[in-house]
DNA sequence: CAGTCGCGCCCGTGTGCATA
DNA sequence: TATGCACACGGGCGCGACTG
C-alpha cells in the first residue's frame, strides 16, 4: 500500500525529518568517498530523467572505464547504479555502495538484484556484482580519509544471481499493483507506525486495532486477523493474546492503569545516594578522531542528578560534563570525570541499557576507567525501562514505553517542548556541527548551552519518573482522564 | 514388537523496541 | 546507521503411547 501511495500520491508523503536527512547526507558523503577509489570515473547527471538516460547511453558507447550514477530504463522499470566498471571483454562489474559496515541480507542483495534485472533488460552484460561498505578495522590517521583502505569490497555475485529469479517473479505482482486504480486493501499493521504515508492512509482507520498493542508483531496481528480478531473489541479473553500483549490489552479494554507493585517496592529500596545518569554520544560513520574506527562510539557528554536517598526532600544535586576540546578524544575526559562523579552513588538509574553498552565499549577500547565504570554500572545500575516494560502499563503511555511517551504520562509538568534540542538524534547532529571547523564561535557557545540544557533535563526527567512511579497507586487504578 | 503419531522442550532466527 | 535485549515462532528431536 505504501508503494502504491508512492506511485499515485507522492504528494501525501510526510516530509523527511532531520534524522532521515542526516542519514541521506552521510550516504552522499560515503558515496563521494567511494568514487575517489576510481580516479578515472565519470560522474553522470541524474536528473532530469531523459538527460540522465541519454548521458548514460552516450557513456556506454564511449570508452570511459568507470561510470558513476549511470541510469537505465527498461520494461517500465528504472534503476541507477552507484558504480559501473567496464571489463576488457565488454562485460561490466556492478558495484553498490552502502554506508554500513557489513552486507545486510536480504536488503542489499535485493537492491542490487533489482538493478541487475533492469540493466540486463537494457542489454548490459554483467560479469560480477560487488558491494562496497565501510571497513570497521580502518583506523583514522587524521587528515583526509584513505578511500582505498576505508572500504571493504565484497563479491556478492552468487547471492545476487540466486535472488534475481525470485525478485523477477515478484515484479509482475508489483507492476499489477502499481497499475491498479485504487489503493490495495491492506490491513493496518505494526509496520504502519513508521510509514511516511501514515497520516493520510490512517485517517479513516478506526482506532482500537490490535497493532496498537506495544510489542505485538506482524505475524501475530496476521494470525489473529485470520481468526477473525481485528480490533481490541473482538478479543473476548486476554488468553487469546500472547503473554506480553495481555497486560496492555487488559489496561486498554478495562480503562484501568496497572502499576506493578513490585516496581514500587524496588524503587523504595534503591540504596542511596541515587544517581540518575544519561549519556550523549556520536557514532560517526566516518571517524572524527585519530585512531577511531567507522561507527566507533564517542560519548561526549554526561549528566547526573543525585539524591541522598529515596525519601530525601532535598533538592537534587546536578553534575555534568561536556567535551569542548575538538583536538582531543572526548572519551578520555568523559570517563575520568564520570568515574569521579559516581564515586559516592550506591545506585545508578538509567533508561534502557544504552549507558551500559556505551561503558562496555569504552572498556573494550581500553579507555582509562572504562573497566571500572562498566563494573560499577553492572553492580549498582537500575534500568527503569526494563523494570516497567511489559509489567506496568498506563493508557496514557499510548502504546509505547519510550521515555517520550512515559514521562508526560507520569509527570506532565516536565516537558522538552521549550528546548532547542529536544531529543538525542538532534543532540548528535548539533554536536557534529560543533565539531565542524566551519562553525562560528557564537554558534558553538549556543550549542554548548543547548546541549547542557537538554542533557540536564534528560536526567531530571528520570528523577521525575522515579518519583512519579513511587507516588502511583500500586496495582489497578482508574485511568487518569486527560485531554 | 515395531512403526508412527503427537506432544513438549530446546534452541536458532526473526522481529520489535529502546537508545544515540 | 549501530547496538543490545527480550520474546515469539517454528523446526528438530526425544520420548511416551497407541495401533496394526
Amino acid at each position: 500500500k505504501r508503494f502504491w501511495y508512492h506511485i499515485h500520491h507522492p504528494e501525501w508523503r510526510a516530509a523527511l525529518d532531520t534524522d532521515a536527512l542526516a542519514y541521506m547526507k552521510i550516504g552522499q558523503e560515503i558515496g563521494e568517498l567511494a568514487r575517489q577509489t576510481f580516479p578515472e570515473g565519470v560522474l553522470l547527471p541524474f536528473s532530469p530523467t531523459d538527460k540522465a538516460l541519454s548521458a548514460t547511453q552516450a557513456a556506454l558507447a564511449g570508452d570511459a572505464p568507470v561510470l558513476f550514477e549511470a541510469s537505465f530504463a527498461a520494461e517500465g522499470l528504472q534503476a541507477r547504479c552507484d558504480i559501473l566498471e567496464r571489463n576488457a571483454d565488454g562485460t561490466w562489474t556492478l558495484i553498490e555502495v552502502k554506508s554500513g559496515v557489513r552486507v545486510k541480507e536480504p536488503d542489499h542483495i535485493e537492491d542490487v538484484a533489482f538493478q541487475a534485472i533492469v540493466l540486463r533488460a537494457a542489454g548490459l552484460r554483467i560479469r560480477d556484482y560487488r558491494l562496497m561498505h565501510l571497513d570497521k578495522e580502518y583506523a583514522h590517521e587524521g587528515g583526509n580519509y584513505d578511500p582505498v583502505r576505508i572500504f571493504q569490497s565484497t563479491d556478492i555475485t552468487g547471492m545476487v544471481l540466486e535472488t534475481i529469479p525470485r525478485l523477477a517473479a515478484d515484479l509482475d505482482a508489483v507492476r499489477a499493483l502499481a497499475a491498479q486504480n485504487d489503493a490495495p486493501d491492506f490491513q493496518p499493521n505494526t509496520y504502519c507506525r513508521d510509514c511516511d504515508f501514515r497520516e493520510k492512509c490512517h485517517k479513516d482507520v478506526p482506532s482500537g486495532g490490535l497493532w496498537q498493542l506495544p510489542g505485538i508483531n506482524v505475524n501475530s496481528v496476521r494470525k489473529l486477523a485470520s481468526q477473525g480478531l481485528r480490533v481490541l473489541d473482538d478479543v473476548t479473553s486476554a488468553e487469546q493474546l500472547s503473554p506480553t500483549n495481555r497486560l496492555a490489552y487488559r489496561v486498554i479494554s478495562g480503562k484501568q492503569d496497572f502499576t506493578d507493585p513490585e516496581l514500587i517496592k524496588q524503587l523504595d529500596r534503591l540504596p542511596g545516594p541515587i544517581g540518575f545518569v544519561d549519556f550523549e554520544a556520536i557514532d560517526p560513520a566516518l571517524p572524527r578522531f585519530v585512531g577511531h574506527h567507522p561507527y566507533e562510539r564517542v560519548p561526549f557528554q554526561w549528566s547526573l542528578h543525585v539524591i541522598p536517598d529515596a525519601d530525601s526532600a532535598q533538592q537534587p544535586e546536578w553534575r555534568d560534563y561536556l567535551h569542548t576540546d575538538r583536538s582531543q578524544d572526548p572519551r578520555i575526559a568523559f570517563a575520568a570525570t564520570l568515574w569521579e562523579a559516581v564515586q559516592d552513588c550506591n545506585s545508578l538509574v538509567f533508561y534502557s541499557d544504552y549507558e551500559v553498552t556505551t561503558l562496555k565499549m569504552l572498556r573494550d577500547a581500553g579507555v582509562p576507567y572504562g573497566r571500572e565504570l562498566h563494573e560499577k554500572i553492572k553492580a549498582v545500575g537500575y534500568d527503569l525501562f526494563k523494570a516497567i516494560k511489559g509489567k506496568t502499563y498506563w493508557n496514557s503511555f499510548n502504546g509505547s514505553y519510550s521515555i517520550k511517551n512515559v514521562l508526560p504520562a507520569v509527570n506532565p509538568a516536565v516537558s522538552y517542548n521549550d528546548l532547542n534540542v529536544k531529543n538525542g538524534a538532534v543532540a548528535v547532529q548539533v554536536y557534529e556541527e560543533y565539531l565542524d571547523p566551519a562553525t562560528s564561535p557564537e554558534r558553538r557557545a549556543a550549542i554548548i548551552d543547548d546541549l547542557r540544557t537538554y542533557c540536564q533535563l534528560d536526567t531530571y526527567a528520570m528523577l521525575a519518573l522515579y518519583q512519579g512511579f513511587r507516588a502511583a497507586v500500586p496495582g489497578w487504578a482508574p485511568a487518569a482522564v486527560r485531554d
